[in-house]
DNA sequence: CCATGCAGTTAACAACTGTTCTCCGGAATT
DNA sequence: AATTCCGGAGAACAGTTGTTAACTGCATGG
């Protein structure tokens, strides 16, 4: 039943986190088709053959940490797409909320941009089909506003790959610059809100 | 004066193509950080040494990869956004070129997009660098056209992100699909030009 | 309270890595 | 024709990798 978390799987739960953050580290400067498993151990402090205990690869543990980090992007989306109508300081906000998380969970973001396209097929695959996933609750989302009246399934579909497209080009521009406070920051934050507001006006003028 | 061009440079350049296009090979099922320096001469069936006469190291091989994929996909952008105005012949035109580039020469693009965001710095930066070289270009050709008239320097080059941006997905996503002749492609084709009316809808009505 | 389960350890394995040094043969220079 | 130059080969190095096996200690469930 494992109805009782107990002491046995609490720690088991830990040693398992701190492989998940030990790679995410390592992770920064390197792609997950280089990670080792002992690098892993090692810098947790572990033996190389606790390894197995939680993942069977280094692999397993990509997949492991696309769903960690695309659930944490995940509640970020829908208020993202649910703010970025039209009007200007919602766009604003929407931009800000992206700098936010990048700085909240950096690794996170850095991970999947790194690993959307990176030399581990599985890890790949399951970023894309999460990724499309939020897609279609971006289309979702879309198709709740009246100015999405008239629009076909598929064009709407289309807009939102769009945004999402644009959310991640937007989060890994914020990953290169340096924090809080910056002019580089800025100026990625002030490109971001043109080019959302570009498509916005494309969007309210696509019917013709 | 290194006038002519002699059989030892030939012979040189030849096992420098070998090695170039057997790592090409290699880096279609893992990223560049993991790609190992005898892996590729054993690739080529040259000695592991022979390696440091023509890169010091698999970053620099990296670099020198870089400056030969982007030098391909160079002339292409100009034309696909020349292209790219309003029109819907030219957008679809314009999709059809990225999509016979993809079909030319995967590999490239392939190594492109996973190392635009790849563990290893420097050629991040290369990437970073061309990349930023084609958007001030694609800016230079969107300044030409009388639809830009009344945008500031700013608003152009953000809109030239966007399409380079645009590019690189739409490449990716063809990539992805099947070859010639298929369902998938021809989904992605419609796709890409879509996005690409909608942006160009949004450009046409900017100034507002 | 005792027996089972299981996270983590230790030791050892063959295979692989990047790098250095020394050498060879043939093109290039004079 | 003699000499220098240099792309490549060969061997050896210390260090690393993933994986297996048999183990230890301790929380768990009967």
């Amino acid at each position: 039943m494992s109805h009782t978390p107990g002491v046995r799987q609490a720690q088991k739960l830990k040693t398992r986190r701190a492989l998940l953050d030990a790679a995410l580290t390592l992770l920064e400067e390197q792609s997950l088709s280089s990670l080792g498993l002992r690098e892993v151990t090692r810098a947790v402090g572990v033996a190389p053959t606790a390894f197995y205990r939680h993942f069977r690869c280094t692999a397993d543990l990509g997949v492991a940490l696309v769903d960690e980090a695309l659930g944490s992007l995940h509640p970020m989306i829908r208020t993202t797409v649910s703010d970025a109508d039209d009007s200007e300081e919602r766009i604003a906000r929407a931009v800000e909320l992206i700098a936010r998380h990048v700085d909240a969970y950096p690794a996170h973001v850095r991970f999947i941009a790194r690993e959307r396209h990176g030399g581990v097929q599985r890890v790949r695959a399951a970023i894309q089909e999460q990724l499309g996933r939020f897609a279609r609750e971006v289309c979702d989302e879309l198709a709740k506003d009246p100015q999405s009246a008239g629009w076909s399934a598929d064009d709407l579909l289309m807009l939102a790959h769009l945004y999402v497209d644009q959310m991640l080009v937007t989060a890994s521009l914020f990953l290169e610059a340096p924090p809080a406070p910056s002019a580089e920051r800025e100026r990625v934050a002030r490109l971001a809100a043109r080019q959302l507001r570009l498509i916005s006006v494309g969007r309210r003028h696509w019917r013709d």
